[in-house]
DNA sequence: CTCTCGAAAAGAAACGTTTCGCTCTCTCTC
DNA sequence: GAGAGAGAGCGAAACGTTTCTTTTCGAGAG
């Protein structure tokens, strides 16, 4: 709309005083109180566009996600809109399901870092974009791509889920696990293994399964499970996804949750309300990660300098207590 | 990093010609191919900002949210982004929770066009842009901001779940609303009310609830609901936020749902599953009012010229049948 | 062989900022 | 009272494009 042009024209002073008074630097007094009058009076706001042409930042961060489909990826999305937006900082989405030129994309508008859940196709792109401009991972770690990053402790949650079950008697227990090619996945069932090992339990493979990360894919895994010969009295779920699969393999079965079979869920703290019994569930600090993300990356914005060696930032699980577990004696 | 200066340098070709290469105008072949050659050496891309600042356009839309805590409005940014991403858009994410210059921070960023789900304290300023560029209303329409819009059928969602309610032999039904002071909810609880006095059932208001539009308002009202001298059959819960409060107050009375107590939900599609038995629920085609959304921000920015009358278009509620409706007989 | 006409290229001016040197005006010090 | 130094203002050049206007080139017509 309106311009330092006309800033100028209403006060007489020139574009470069105009600009240091927009950008907080010190202007005589009475200079100040021309320029906000003008301003007020037309109404205006100096262009972002051309200050981050001229200035070569944008103070935009690109959130580039795999997919908007998942829950934990979108809220992804709101923690790092509401830590960025106190510093000032707008944030750009882009999703990338299927390869493309997301990366380039952002790049080209310039955004001043990018906070990602690395899709697959992107890692490259990411890599090549990490050389320019800070890049902070989350959720899961690409191979190759050493850059700042936010993960939860996977092992620590798959351990502390089976922990929780050992503690109450159980000794039989089922894991619905997702498949081993992300690394979230594989730490979170490798962990969950290695604590029932360090218990005396031998995993048994029958009850340990890996499928597709998904709603059907728990399904299924859960199925299997029930159908072992020897039943487990107890299971671990580890995704949201796979959580909903399992419970609802578990109604359909006609066993009942807590009494016939004792469950641990992973994120999925509103369907864990709504159960009967409620559910036990290891949930990721999402807010957190997010809010790590973006510290992660303003740091790295504040000292371009910093030694680049990748930081990585460990979250740890909670514990959210419900009804799903049962004690066993002896 | 490079412009198109590092290209001409490379090709000899002028600004103007380079321009036109990458706009799709046409170009003799044969500087068709020193530009190509010269761009994939130098891993150019255009530059959007400096493209924007020219053009005077920006080819992103922000998307203004009240908050990013609600379930429904991310999945507006996920469907808006994902149609708006075929059209060469880029969504740009604002929430605006607390009074502040949201829309102020989109103008200058010369976004092309807005979708929103109106922050009551932002109307004026979306009104001040809705006269320069298309704002498109979701979810819930604003006092006084007479722009495009895509709404849920909300009338017609109230009485579908009464009709509901009312066909599998319900006389006495309760009703678990929000406060009357946003139009989603005045019309969700207002045609259920209709619908039920339409069938000849007399409202009893100490049954029809309208509490806050969250968890703990649901719970409440729901409390409220089953604590009645003569406790409704069925209840049908007008939100997300509200069906999963209601669920959690039926489990906590120790009442079954399904036996002792039908109950209806809304816009709970996971909830729904998880429960025993599955809850029945009325829905609203989130993706579609995010597609028809972008869908008319589309049809502005292509006809600027067109009519400026609002188009307001309405969707429909779907139900998505579960087991959570007992038939009653006389 | 010149003339005309159209297509494509070139030149240059914008878009709205920031920033780099300067100049100017004070005030402080010796 | 002169010189230095700080603080503020100014003019102009950039940032990387698009677009308006002008120029060039080549082919076809007469």
């Amino acid at each position: 709309m309106s311009s330092y042009k006309d800033i100028q024209r209403l006060t007489g002073l020139s574009l470069a005083t105009i600009s240091k008074y927009f950008n907080g630097r010190t202007v005589l007094d009475e200079n100040r109180r021309a320029i906000e009058e003008a301003a007020e009076q037309l109404g205006f706001r100096p262009n972002t566009i051309a200050r981050n042409l001229r200035s070569g930042r944008s103070r935009t961060v690109g959130v580039l996600l795999p997919a908007l489909t998942n829950n934990f990826h979108l809220t992804i999305i709101a923690g790092v809109e509401k830590a960025l937006h106190d510093a000032g900082l707008s944030v750009l989405v882009a999703a990338s399901p299927e390869p493309g030129d997301a990366v380039g994309l952002l790049m080209s508008r310039m955004v001043d870092g990018i906070i990602t859940v690395p899709p697959p196709h992107d890692v490259p792109a990411l890599a090549a974009a990490a050389a320019g401009i800070p890049v902070v991972q989350v959720d899961w770690q690409a191979d190759g791509l050493a850059t700042d990053g936010v993960f939860l402790d996977n092992r620590g949650a798959g351990a502390l889920a089976a922990r929780l079950l050992i503690d109450h008697g159980h000794r039989r227990i089922g894991l619905v696990g997702g498949t081993p090619d992300v690394s979230t996945h594989r730490e979170r069932s490798a962990g969950f293994r290695a604590e029932l090992a360090a218990n005396g339990i031998t995993p048994d493979d029958t009850l340990l399964t890996a499928g597709a990360w998904t709603v059907a894919g728990g399904q299924e895994s859960m199925r299997h499970v029930l159908a072992a010969r020897d039943r487990p009295t107890a299971v671990f779920c580890a995704s949201h996804e796979l959580t909903l699969g399992a419970l609802i393999a578990l109604n359909d079965s006609g066993l009942r949750l807590g009494r016939d079979l004792s469950l641990v869920g992973f994120d999925a703290r509103e369907l864990a309300m709504a159960t009967l019994p409620r559910l036990s569930i290891v949930e990721q600090p999402t807010h957190e990660i997010a809010a790590r993300a973006a510290e992660r990356l303003l740091a790295r914005l504040a000292d371009p300098g910093a030694d680049p060696e990748p930081v990585l930032v460990t979250v740890d699980p909670h514990f959210v207590p419900g009804a799903s577990v049962a004690h066993l004696d002896g």
